[in-house]
DNA sequence: ACCTGAACACCGTTCAAGT
DNA sequence: ACCTGAACACCGTTCAAGT
């Protein structure tokens, strides 16, 4: 809390979250451990007693990211029991906000920069289950005969490009032109799950 | 072609081509100026004479991509006249392919590592045409009353954001364990186009 | 156990100087 | 007109030394 933290006890969450302050501000290629060591108000070496270099820190970073990412889809599911229609846009709702509001932060997540066949158990895992939270949302769907009758493995993959193709071209700002404010996002995300939900084709 | 036209006449251009080839096989955070300046046999300060800096060269490597993703498109189009599944089929898959085989250009055009209201003007019409391109196809199919009555702009950006985040987690190496081969990625990319034809809701 | 400061090899960028 | 090489301020990482 204080700056006497900082010197003894907590370095390492102080690293993580002096990281993601950062990382918003300059973006991914303006971060350097120098600097957040120095913001933190440590040395710059004294990361690595925390960790094992720059791409670690980035790697806590990113699953920060994905925890949150998966307690989103968690209370999207227990707000809207029965109903995976509500629960699947509340989750893509969920992961369509975090990626415009850290866009660093989802792209560390996301785009590869971090390869994940390098990344840790942790970091791994807590990755999976932000996808399995979605696959049992669609699971639901099937069984209770809403969605249609294809592989589970086509519906989510399906589902998972749409939301994670608009949250991504969104945090690139590829669409600045045509968004601005929140609403204009909250806008967009509904017709464009619309769209996902009854198809390109005329029904 | 030979070392002759390094030292004078076409140096440009062959730094552009030795940053996609060090970029490809290092990855965008293993790439320095330096290193491209000495692959492609010229002293670290030559590059300047050519590029504002550093982020100009990486501009032109994403714009060589978007050239390239733009003559698939208008390819696609070409090869199947009137057939507006079939052409938005195989846009998708030009798109699909190019970013599964040079995943780091990829990266480069989309990720935002180079923020679009940067981008260069020559780059920022690039992009747009091959989106523009995008658009035309699915305004054929509404107008041979293939496609839903919906906004065209719907439809666009729901078929970009499924085939871009397909495309972008496959690059990211997302799905690197249920995927291999080109066989494997062609088969996904028919799968999801269809679900997203027809809609993850029952028809 | 945790942190510091010097050191090393690297980087992007600039600029006087060479051809 | 185009390229070189020294120079500068920065970076990631290591390691002996301090508390």
């Amino acid at each position: 809390m204080n700056k006497k933290t900082y010197h003894h006890g907590d370095l390492r969450n102080s690293l993580v979250d002096t990281a993601i302050t950062l990382l918003d501000r300059d973006g991914i290629a303006g971060l350097s451990l120098r600097a957040v060591a120095k913001a933190a108000g440590v040395s710059h070496s004294a990361p690595y007693r925390h960790f094992r270099d720059k791409t670690a820190l980035l790697e806590a970073v990113a699953q920060k990211g994905y925890k949150n990412l998966h307690d989103s889809n968690l209370h999207a599911v227990a707000e809207h029991p029965d109903d995976p229609v509500q629960q699947l846009y509340h989750a893509g709702r969920s992961y369509l906000f975090l990626v415009v509001n850290q866009p660093e932060v989802a792209k560390l997540m996301f785009s590869g920069v971090l390869r994940p066949e390098d990344w840790g158990q942790a970091l791994q895992q807590t990755a999976q289950a932000s996808i399995g939270a979605l696959m049992g949302i669609i699971e639901n769907g099937k069984n209770a005969s809403i969605f249609a009758d294809k592989p589970i493995e086509d519906l989510t993959l399906t589902a998972l490009s749409t939301v994670h193709g608009l949250s991504m071209a969104l945090a690139a700002g590829h669409f600045s032109d045509k968004v601005t404010s929140e609403a204009d996002i909250e806008q967009l995300g509904m017709r464009v799950y619309e769209t996902l939900l009854s198809g390109l084709l005329k029904r």
